[in-house]
DNA sequence: ATGAAAGCGCTAACAT
DNA sequence: ATGTTAGCGCTTTCAT
C-alpha cells in the first residue's frame, strides 16, 4: 500500500508536469532519475549510482531502485548525462556514399563493435565532393561525438583545423597518408595499382588496361597501375600509359559493361583488364559473355574488394581483398580506448592487401 | 585593440577553465554561447538569437556575433541545445543489417532527406533476431531523438510499449499492417507474392517455384506466391504448395546458385524461379549459364528489388521495384513534420511496387 | 555507502 | 529588440 500511493504520488507529479502543470516548468514528462530516486526513497544521485556503478551501491539500495526503474519503465536521458560528463558514447562515421558497396562492411563492423561498448554511431554522406564535407563536420562536432571516423584522408585545411581544435578524436580510414589529423587505419592505394600490374605481369599479361571510378582513391590505383605496367613493358610502344576508362563514382555493373566495350574499341588487343570495383569487374565479366569473349582465355579481369558474391561467379573474380570489417572494427577499437583514456600506441595502422587467385585470370 | 583585448580576456578565461583553473570547474574547454557573447558584448540569449533565429536581432548585434563567432571557431554544443528545447534534431534508424542491399537506399535517403532539414541519423543494426531490438531501443530512446526509423513491423507488445510511452514518433517501414505504432510507409508482401504468381501465370509458365530468404518478410511473399501459383495450377497435382527453397538471410548470390541446384534436383520440370532479392537471382543466372540452362526460355527468372545493376545483366532482369529511396524520404518527411508541429494528415503510406519487365521471363 | 550543492551549455518564459 | 532568470536531467566534486 506504501508503495503504491508513493508511486501515485510520482506519477501524479509527472502528469502535473505533462500539463505544464507549474507556470514556468518546461518539463516535458516522462520518468526522470528524480522520480526514480523519489520511489526508491533515495537521493537522485544514488539512484544514478545504482544504475551506472552498481558496485558502489549496497545491494539494497540496488534492488530498490531497480524495482523502481522497472514501475516506472524509466530510460536515462543520455542526452542529460552526455551534457554532465562530457562523455557522449556517440561516434560520428562519415562516407562519401553508402552505396558502392565498399563502405558498407566498414559502417557494419564500426557501428556492430561500438555498440557492443555501449556506443551509437551517427552517420554523414559527404558525397564524392568536399563541399558537404565542412557543413557536415560542423553538424557533428556540435554533438560532441566521443570520436568521428572519417573516409578517406582530409584534404580541406580548414576541416583539419576544425577537427584538431575540436579535440575529438578522428580516424582518417581506407587510405594512408604520413600526416593523418589523429589516427589512421588503411592502405596503401599507389601499392595496390603497383601489384596489379605485376601480378598480372607474371601471368603473362603484356596489353593491360584499366577501369575506374573517378573518385580521388581509385584514380591514384589507376595512375600507379598504369606507371606500373609501362614500366614492365605492358603499354604500346610510344606510348605513356596503357588504356584506361574512367567512370563515375560510385561504380556500377553498367559502368563496367560501357567501360569494357569503350576500351575494347579503343584498343582490341588488350589481354586484361584492372577494375576498380568488383561489381566493375562484373559487368565487364557480363558484356564479355553477351560479346563471346571468352574469360579467362581471352581476356583476364581482376577486381577490388572481394565483395561477397566474387568468389561465387562463374568464372569466379580473381580480386584484390580489402578487408573492410577490420578497418571498421580497427577504428572503433581506436576510439574506444582513446575515450577509456588509454592511448593508443600504434595510432596508424595499415591493413594492407591481398590478391585473391581465382579463376578469371 | 579593444577588440583584440577583450578576445584576450576571453580566450584567457578559457584556458583557466581548459586547465580546471577554478576549484571544482568541470568546465571541459572550448568556446562556449557565452564567450561568444561576451565577445559580441550581448547577453547569451541574444547570440543564441542571432545564431538560431537572425531575423530577430538587429543587423548590427548579428554582425557582431557572426565575427565573434569566426574568430573563436564557436561550433554551438547541440547536446546541450538539445536538452534545453527538448529538440534533439537527430532520428534513430534501425535495420536488421545494412548488407543485402535492400535497405541501404532507404537509409540513405533518409539521412539526406534529414540532412537537408539539419537533421542526423543514428544508426542501429538489429540484426535479423528481435533479441537485439529491445536493447537497441532502450540506448536509443535514451538519445530522446525526434523520431525513430524502423525497418519492419514492431511484433513485439513490449517494444511497442516502449515506444508508446516514449512518446516519439515512430515509423515503420518495409511492410503494412493495419495496427502500426505510429507512423507506417511500406507495401504488402502478400500482394507481390501473388501479384508475381499471376504474372508468371499470365507468361505462359507452369511449373513455377521460389528461393526466398528465411526472414519474416521473404517468407510471407513466398507463402503468398506458392498459395497463389497453387490456385492457378501451377503446382503438381496433389500437391499444395510449390518447391521453394529458404536461405539464409541476407540473401548472396551463392545461396542463389545453390538454390538453383537444390530446386532443380528436387523438381527438374520448373520454368520460372522466384527469388526473393536480385542478387539471389543473378546467382540463379550464372548458376543457369554455367550449367547451359537458356534464360529465359528454359527457365524464367523475376527477382526483387530492382537494384541498379538488375537492368544492366544479361538478358536484363525482370523484377518486383520497390521504392527503396521513397520510402526513406517519405519516412523523413513524416517525422519532420510531425517534429515541425504538423500533423501528418494520412499516416499510412502504401508506396505498391512495380513489375518491371525485362527479358528474364 | 550515501548525500548536498553546483554546474554541463544551452534555450523557454517572462520581463523590459 | 534585448535582457534576466530559471531550468532541461544528469553527473561531478566534496562532504559526511
Amino acid at each position: 500500500m506504501e508503495k503504491e500511493s508513493l508511486m501515485n504520488a510520482v506519477v501524479a507529479d509527472v502528469t502535473a508536469r505533462r500539463k505544464g502543470g507549474r507556470q514556468g516548468s518546461r518539463k516535458a514528462g516522462g520518468f526522470t532519475l528524480r522520480d526514480v530516486a523519489k520511489l526508491a526513497g533515495v537521493a537522485p544521485i544514488t539512484a544514478s549510482r545504482a544504475l551506472n556503478t552498481p558496485d558502489a551501491v549496497s545491494a539494497k539500495v540496488l534492488q530498490k531502485v531497480q524495482a523502481a526503474v522497472l514501475q516506472t519503465g524509466y530510460v536515462p536521458n543520455l542526452l542529460a548525462g552526455a551534457l554532465a560528463s562530457q562523455k557522449s558514447r556517440l561516434v560520428a562515421a562519415v562516407v562519401p556514399t553508402l552505396s558502392g558497396p565498399m563502405f558498407l562492411q566498414t559502417v557494419e563492423a564500426l557501428t556492430d563493435t561500438l555498440a557492443g561498448a555501449g556506443y551509437q554511431v551517427m552517420l554523414g554522406q559527404s558525397g564524392y565532393e568536399n563541399s558537404r564535407e565542412d557543413a557536415l563536420l560542423d553538424a557533428i562536432i556540435g554533438r560532441r561525438p566521443d570520436g568521428i571516423v572519417l573516409t578517406g584522408i582530409t584534404r580541406s585545411p580548414q576541416a583539419r583545423r576544425r577537427l584538431l581544435a575540436s579535440g575529438i578524436p578522428v580516424v582518417e580510414t581506407w587510405d594512408l597518408t604520413p600526416t593523418p589529423v589523429d589516427m589512421l587505419v588503411g592502405f596503401s592505394h599507389e601499392k595496390i595499382g603497383a601489384a596489379v600490374a605485376q601480378y598480372l605481369h607474371s601471368k603473362g599479361k603484356r596489353r593491360v588496361a584499366a577501369i575506374s571510378g573517378d573518385d580521388e582513391r581509385s584514380r591514384r590505383r589507376a595512375t600507379a597501375f598504369s606507371e606500373a605496367a609501362v614500366r614492365l613493358g605492358m603499354a604500346r610502344p610510344q606510348e605513356s600509359e596503357v588504356p584506361a576508362c574512367l567512370v563515375t563514382a560510385p561504380t556500377t555493373l553498367g559502368n563496367g559493361r560501357s567501360g569494357l566495350r569503350e576500351l575494347l574499341q579503343r584498343a582490341p588487343d588488350i589481354d586484361a583488364v584492372f577494375c576498380s570495383s568488383d561489381l566493375l569487374a562484373l559487368g565487364v565479366m557480363i558484356e564479355a559473355q553477351a560479346s563471346a569473349i571468352a574469360i579467362p582465355g581471352q581476356l583476364a579481369v581482376i577486381g577490388l574488394g572481394d565483395l561477397s558474391f566474387s568468389r561465387d561467379l562463374h568464372p569466379p573474380l580473381t580480386t584484390v581483398r580489402i578487408d573492410g570489417t577490420a578497418i571498421g572494427s580497427t577504428a572503433a577499437r581506436f576510439i574506444i580506448d582513446r575515450s577509456e583514456g588509454k592511448s593508443v600506441a600504434e595510432p596508424i595502422c595499415d591493413l594492407g592487401f591481398t590478391i585473391i587467385e581465382r579463376a578469371s585470370v
